[in-house]
DNA sequence: TATTGTTATACTCTATAACTATA
DNA sequence: TATAGTTATAGAGTATAACAATA
């Protein structure tokens, strides 16, 4: 048969592993990154700030699907920790530039390394070919980010 | 170098990957149960109900990591559309027994083949042998429920 | 007119605490 | 004492609507 019988096993279903292996790497890198006072979601926003060219408020809202008043709250916690700057763009001044501080890149420095470890966790029972064909695969599976 | 420079791209962060394909598989499935009446959630309620003997709701809770005060307002929803029922355990009358009522059936018999329609759609880019890869893999990074 | 950032507000989801009844 | 179900309540997370500034 091609559908297996139900064994009430939620681990049958795609949609309760893709949920809790994200909920379990949730926890393991927001356990990861609470030394250096941001969590999981930060991490996400720091690292597209720390790609190339400084970004608006609007472009790293669009880039991670967060609505754009969700973005404020973020940015305004990464600012009164000191690990992010605003300011207006000469070039457009409805737009915020934000741009991690001389602090804020040591701080995503030893982000990457904390978010590093807890992904090697989560992955550590795979072999390597797993490892490298679960993100494969699942990139296929999301289409690319707004901007892109 | 093992760690790949950053190019701000998220579809390089696992959470990422796996939050949005979750966030996908959500929507495909919820749109495809819509004209049931229920939604993603429901349907693992449904089945783990729906496998072998009858299950109390603090046995459906704990399997699916879902705590029994929200389970509450589930299954009065699903009892409500005529789908399950509840009746005290004889063998232990603290215990509701939730079972599928013979119209819950019919349901459940639909919602299996809609939500794996959408499983099939969201998988449909990938090879045969990426998509059992993808569920094994998950598999292992993932822990049992707790009833086990 | 459209976009960016902001604020105030509301909504959804889920968890915590306290209660009842049963064991 | 402990467990199952329930209710009321609170909190986190996120979205919608409306506004000011700028393009």
């Amino acid at each position: 048969m091609s559908t297996p019988a139900n064994s009430g096993d939620p681990r049958d279903v795609l949609a309760y592993l893709l949920k809790h292996a994200h909920l379990r790497l949730t926890e393991l890198s927001d356990a990861a990154l609470a030394p250096l006072g941001i969590d999981s979601k930060d991490y996400g926003v720091l690292r597209v700030i720390a790609a190339g060219e400084p970004k608006s408020q609007a472009y790293v809202a669009q880039t991670l699907s967060i609505d754009r008043t969700t973005m404020v709250a973020i940015i305004d916690a990464l600012e009164a920790k000191g690990i992010v700057s605003r300011r207006p763009d000469p070039a457009d001044r409805r737009r915020n530039v934000v741009e991690l501080t001389e602090s804020g890149e040591a701080t995503y420095e030893k982000a990457v390394a904390a978010y590093d470890a807890a992904e090697r966790e989560l992955m550590a029972p795979l072999s390597a070919g797993a490892r490298s064909g679960l993100s494969d695969t699942l990139r296929a599976l999301v289409a690319p980010p707004p901007p892109g």
